[in-house]
DNA sequence: CATGAATGAGTATTCATTCAT
DNA sequence: CATGAATGAATACTCATTCAT
């Protein structure tokens, strides 16, 4: 047995807490939350999160940095920056769909926890960074005029907030949405931005 | 001193703390917020907030109840049902977005709370209801040809998500959206769901 | 209408108050009952409660003392001091029946608050002086030999046990005693101290 | 060591609680003592407790339980049923005395406790089940014709009654009765109920 | 005098965190 | 390393008491 195998047969405890954590915090909140929960489902001592996080607090920073990385690498990853802007709207809109539909959870959670007192300087600057990275892209594709002027943080407010609306609509249903849906909705915020 | 007056000069506690609660709900969580904090920033003994509602979760439900209801008051009365869905979109939107403006917490309140375990089965009721009013409009656009085809869950997330998502980004940076905008946003989504 | 009628026509509130509190105290102990239940079954408000009385504590010795003197008086008044101890026995039993039967509650709530942390000092020198009276009655008793020896503590603790628990088993049963009935338990506590 | 000795080396909270609250409720009963008062009376933390019991109520359920459960062993285990009246009376009673003497706070809180309103439905069970076995010793003696006729609810308030007196007497002083004081005691109570 | 709304100290209970095993 | 029993500070809620009307 390779070692790598053996990390993923003895999944490590650090990531069952993680887990754990992640749906309850979304299921009920982070206050509605107790830590000996989190154990209980994690599987694991309830000091036993205290070996891996210094406090509730970090385990829930921990999350929110992680998750946000994914997403980022996944979305912005080898952003086509010569590419059309049609061309760069649909790529961000299906990577985003796909991060949210393979992790609708993780969607949620990051959702919920945008801007919770407890997020850490880290997470704020995390999240500066990429709200940035955003309007970068949004602001370019308004100067080659391939997108409505106006301003680019009322543009993102209504592409993100649609975007996370069709994601709370699958989890409250509890059903992903078609392939076919995710284009209609990809051409529907198209056409509402484009110039 | 005519007794309207004297409503408005006898401010109500009852009123105090419903503001204050709906203020620290949406800033803390509801299991972030204290009852005590509330009494405190409503100015009143910790006490005095169980004369008025049974129970924390019913001080929350009282201002879900509350708020909704005037929600609907503003966005559905009077609805022109006989009007071009074009008006209609314009007419919903602009009172929606008056609505926000004058209430922004109000409404990310609603917001936070859509799901919360804790609302009670009378709110849940009232929220079905609400759905299945703006269901019923979207369905008549679709049924006359203005609206894209397509699951009417879908364009409902989508111009709410983006309604939300804007109101949200106004309450970050502490700012109201000028009326321009209010109306480039209308424009914006208009374009989005037209046919 | 003479004072006197007025009075019993308009039983006024401290005599309301009393009463509400006994039988309150009775059903649910001193820290069980709440003084707003006092004041809503005497059918006067909370505050008013407190113009008759200093604190729910002064209230509660109102009315033990009150009753202690009642049953003081009931029992003792014109004591048949040179009758034969048999009819002193018989005298004192049936008069302690009659008051209890009149007063079920009146008595159960001296024997619950017989040795309450709350009673203040006059209650215990009360409680003190009524106890030293009986225990003359029965050394008296003892010495013309009529009851048997021992210490006179312990027989008063098996007469005074044994009626408490005849009233106490009427009470539970909601159900006054019958007169035979009480005839036969004198005659059994008779037997039970008669040298 | 022995596991025994072990157990006995290792103080049970549990017990510690158990014993802590039969006190304060004796001294102050139960709306009277405030759970952490137990906790410190213990030596324990106050959230131990509800490791250990679910509320207070239980907390109080629990010692009812064990105490009459004791006490029922301790009065009825190998009754002897064709002994002679006399002889059962006495064992009765001296069976009584011993648990009394031993475990004075116990039975005057199983006295406190007979009818309150937080007694569990287990309680009041159990408590039915222990006065029909003694009615049924009572009822058996009547129709020998080895005691007196007579309700023998009546006959048992008599005996329970002064038994419990003579109890509290003991409890007031603090000082327990001397063996020949409880055979006179006995003999008082024997002579009430006998034919 | 009488009231009952208002208060805040006090209650039962929970929960993040520690630490002996 | 891992545990979960133990802790005590913090929470929701109650209630004796006050005081403006």
């Amino acid at each position: 047995m390779s070692p790598n195998e053996a990390k993923r047969a003895v999944p490590d405890k650090r990531e069952a807490i993680l887990d754990a954590a992640l749906e309850l915090f979304v299921e009920r909140g982070f206050y509605g939350t107790a830590v000996p929960e989190i154990a209980d489902r994690a599987g694991v001592g309830a000091g036993t999160i205290y070996r891996y996080f210094d406090s509730k607090e970090a385990l829930v920073n921990s999350i929110y940095r992680a998750q946000k990385m994914r997403f980022g690498q996944v979305a912005l990853a080898d952003f086509p920056a010569t590419a059309p802007t049609r061309e760069q709207f649909r790529t961000m809109w299906m990577r985003m769909a796909k991060f949210a539909t393979a992790n609708p959870q993780a969607f949620v959670f990051m959702e919920l926890h945008h801007h919770a007192r407890y997020l850490d300087a880290e997470n704020v600057a995390l999240e500066q960074r990429m709200l940035e990275l955003f309007t970068n892209v949004v602001v370019s594709a308004q100067t080659r005029g391939d997108l409505k002027q106006g301003p680019p943080r009322l543009l993102m407010s209504i592409v993100m907030g649609a975007f996370v609306g069709v994601i709370r609509s699958c989890v409250e249903i509890a059903q992903p949405l078609e392939k076919a849906d995710w284009k209609l909705a990809e051409q529907i915020l198209w056409e509402a931005v484009r110039a």
